[in-house]
DNA sequence: GAGACCGTTATTTTT
DNA sequence: TAACGGTCTC
């Protein structure tokens, strides 16, 4: 490959971010500037050019599905560059078996090597090497075939903790909050002593208790829970001069995406590899190595997560040379923005400019002006939903060419997909959801995962218990309790006690049977692990532990439809085995508690996706509708009073339009479905007022209706008789009207005259029969 | 030991 | 409103 063949599609920001080689660089990257590119660009130029190996780079993502997407890129760019040096021309042009051939031989050479994950999954991989050699303050230990607790394991541990065995009051001790601070103090690089001493009061002494005793549980596990991932890589590096001196040799070149979401002990994390653990204001010793962050501080928007973008705001002082903006070395500024059309861009500068945190930066564009931003207000979130739907067949109506995954709905939160999905099925609609329930949260994958952990981690506990008597295998609270008390009474995992038919046959009773049989089928398994493939354990373990045999009996639609996904599961184990070289089944355990949602989204996909506006982080799509622009929603009211956390609303707001390529649309219900039930009426966001009027585009005469409306009760009933004393003229049809709750519309039909007529009109696709009489709807032009 | 029923309680965002 | 958890009963 030429270099110069790929470097000439970068622009000057781009291609100096690109080519430099050793040292710290910082990339302010704005939204749509080609960050991406950049990165991928910039891996594969150290390979080609600097002739760095593969290995030796770690790259650091905030997705997993970025690292794949990255990944792929850099096979392309590599296995274009052969076709042209091997064949004489473009990849494009050789036949399909020439092209897998050579995308095989880039993965075996090139992309296979990469260091390229997110922090856990990356973390995890190091762990898998050397969490043997690490040990705690309190002589805790772990070895390699840990488990991973996601959050909803980590809080039941911690429920357990404060109910059971400290006998507190879980309201006072809510085990959300007690989690919450447990992993801000991890974050904190806090040992639970540490906590104790600098929260000396009662909540803080009671928090650390839960705290060391939720770590002692962790251990007699053998399980990490997410914060654990990345905190004890960085204590081992801190205990270990061999290890991190090992670590630091193996990664040269360390990428980091998204730095302004970083978190501190993430920082350290890449602190102590870059620089062996000296103070990275004294490192000079950049030979053949670089530290390079790309990030935004204006799509920040993970401080819930304990992310921290003055850490972005420091590299400058920490790692780089220090410099003002005008002759600094060490960082570069991408602002052209090349993903949306100007009103777009101009609509985010101009709202983001209400931020006092921030580095001056506005997006260039680069694009055109484009279509108007249209906001909407509609009455319910039905009837915004209905707008969107009306608005997607509009669309697609007219631009046939764009197909169902050109289109996005952003929301604050979860819970608000529920009215879109409705008015989607009903509009025959195909959709995504990202986010939500996961595939991995659901029951029967839980299940499923248990066994697999147990048999992987027998010491996991939580699993065992969880499956023990799933599906029903008479197995009662009573057996379980006096095999439990054994096991803590000895001081071993509870699998020891189960595992040993003398135990069981002096414990279990009239269980006893069935206890040794289930740990017969889990033995059976382990002493296999080493032979069979991890679809074949999956699938070996479903079978005979008669879980699918229960599913299969119970004969419902519910059971029918968790058979499908357990087959599922199946495929994706199948697809891990293709796509992984370590296809062990701890390395696909690992894989599968980091997994999320978004994994799963899909390029080309004909469907319209839903997700929350964090999950859309880094996404773009050419329409997209943004919803629920209210007080209390967005900006969330848990965030309205505090300033800092209201700034942090705002940049959601900003990623929200930011993801927008064509077209935006914004709305927001002027009554929304309260906490239980009741309806209550909603405030525009103020974010909204923040846009620029003249290129936001509303249904204004709604709004007029609805201000009116709201500034007496009273005055409604003239409002509805002033909308009827204006339709005293005569309709015809291809008369255009603008409706209440439909928007624009055409008479296609009139029916009867005087007090009697109504009216046949077509908005988008659906046609309804109206009573202008009664209707308030106004007659265009 | 299993299932039904009733009352309570929760909604921010996620690797 | 809906989902979950705990208790009570068979």
């Amino acid at each position: 490959m030429q270099t110069t063949d790929f470097l000439t599609q970068l622009n000057l920001s781009q291609r100096q971010a690109v080519e430099h080689f050793c040292g710290p660089m910082l990339v302010v990257a704005g939204a749509g500037s080609g960050k991406t590119r950049a990165l991928t660009y910039r891996v594969a130029h150290l390979i080609r050019h600097h002739r760095v190996h593969p290995e030796n780079i770690l790259a650091v993502t905030f997705t997993n599905k970025a690292a794949r997407e990255m990944k792929d890129r850099i096979e392309r760019l590599f296995a274009q560059q052969q076709a042209e040096t091997k064949y004489g021309k473009p990849f494009s042009a050789l036949t399909q078996e020439e092209q897998t051939r050579l995308r095989s031989q880039v993965y075996k050479n090139i992309t296979k090597h990469l260091w390229m994950g997110t922090f856990h999954s990356l973390c995890a991989r190091i762990l898998r090497f050397d969490i043997n050699k690490y040990q705690d303050e309190k002589k805790r230990r772990w070895d390699k075939n840990f488990s991973i607790f996601d959050e909803s394991d980590a809080q039941s541990l911690v429920k357990q903790i404060v109910t059971k065995q400290l006998n507190l009051d879980d309201k006072k001790f809510n085990p959300r909050s007690v989690r919450y601070a447990i992993g801000n103090a991890k974050n904190k690089g806090m040992s639970p002593l540490e906590y104790q001493r600098a929260e000396p009061d009662y909540r803080g002494r009671v928090i650390a208790e839960v705290y060391g005793i939720y770590q002692d549980n962790l251990a007699a596990n053998n399980a990490l829970d997410f914060d654990d991932l990345i905190r004890i890589p960085v204590e081992l590096f801190r205990q270990n001069e061999q290890v991190l001196a090992y670590w630091h040799q193996h990664f040269n070149h360390i990428l980091v995406d998204e730095y302004q979401d970083t978190n501190r002990t993430q920082y350290n994390f890449i602190r102590y590899l870059a620089t062996n653990g000296e103070d990275p204001r004294y490192f000079n010793n950049w030979k053949n190595r670089s530290v390079f962050v790309v990030g935004d501080v204006d799509q920040s928007i993970y401080s819930f997560r304990m992310a921290d973008y003055t850490i972005l705001l420091e590299f400058q002082n920490d790692f780089g040379d220090g410099l003002p903006d005008e002759d600094t070395r060490t960082m570069i500024k991408l602002e052209e923005n090349y993903r949306s059309r100007e009103n777009i861009l101009e609509v985010a500068n101009k709202l983001i400019e209400n931020n006092t945190q921030r580095i001056d930066k506005v997006l260039k564009p680069t694009r055109g002006l484009g279509e108007e931003i249209y906001c909407y207000e509609a009455e319910s979130e039905r009837e915004e939903a209905e707008f969107v739907c009306s608005k997607i067949q509009e669309i697609t109506d007219q631009n046939p060419e764009l197909d169902l995954g050109s289109f996005a709905v952003l929301y604050r939160t979860n819970s608000q997909s529920r009215p879109l999905e409705e008015a989607l099925i009903h509009y025959d609609i195909k959709y995504v959801i990202i986010g939500g329930l996961r595939f991995y949260d659901r029951k029967e994958i839980k299940d499923a995962l248990a066994y697999l952990r147990v048999i992987a981690n027998p010491a996991d506990t939580v699993s065992l218990l969880r499956i023990i008597n799933t599906p029903r295998r008479g197995i009662g609270k009573t057996t379980i309790d006096s095999l439990l008390n054994a096991s803590s009474q000895m001081g071993i995992p509870l699998w020891e006690i189960i595992n040993d038919k003398a135990s069981v046959n002096a414990l279990a009773g009239r269980s006893s049977k069935a206890v040794n049989k289930f740990a017969e089928i889990i033995q059976h398994l382990q002493d296999e692990v080493e032979n069979l493939t991890a679809l074949e354990i999956v699938e070996g373990i479903l079978e005979t532990s008669g879980y699918t045999e229960d599913l299969k009996k119970q004969g419902t639609e519910e059971a029918d439809n968790r058979l499908e996904n357990l087959g599922e599961l199946c495929s994706a184990v199948a697809q891990f085995q293709e796509d992984n070289e370590d296809t062990t089944l701890g390395s696909f355990l690992a894989n599968a508690s980091l997994a999320s949602d978004l994994d799963n989204l899909q390029d080309g996909q004909e469907a319209v996706s839903l997700m929350t506006l964090h999950s859309a982080k880094g996404l773009e799509f050419p329409v997209l509708f943004m919803v629920g622009l209210e007080q209390g929603l967005l900006p969330h009211f848990r965030s309205i009073d505090d300033p800092l956390s209201l700034e942090e609303e705002r940049r959601l707001c900003y990623v929200g339009i930011t993801r927008a390529q064509e077209q935006l649309f914004l709305s927001y219900a002027t009554e929304r479905r309260q906490l239980w039930g009741a309806r209550d009426a909603t405030i525009p966001s103020q974010f909204l007022g923040e846009l620029p009027a003249d290129l936001v585009n509303t249904n204004a005469m709604k709004k007029a209706i609805y201000r009116s409306k709201r500034q007496s009760k009273k005055t409604q009933n003239s409002v509805v008789k002033k909308a009827v004393s204006n339709q005293t003229e005569s309709w015809q049809i291809g008369d255009k009207v603008m409706h209440e709750n439909f928007g624009v519309g055409l008479v296609t039909n009139v029916f009867g005259e005087g007090k009697k007529i109504s009216l046949g009109i077509k908005f988008g696709k659906m046609t309804k029969i109206i009573n202008p009489k009664i209707e308030p709807m106004e007659k265009l032009n």
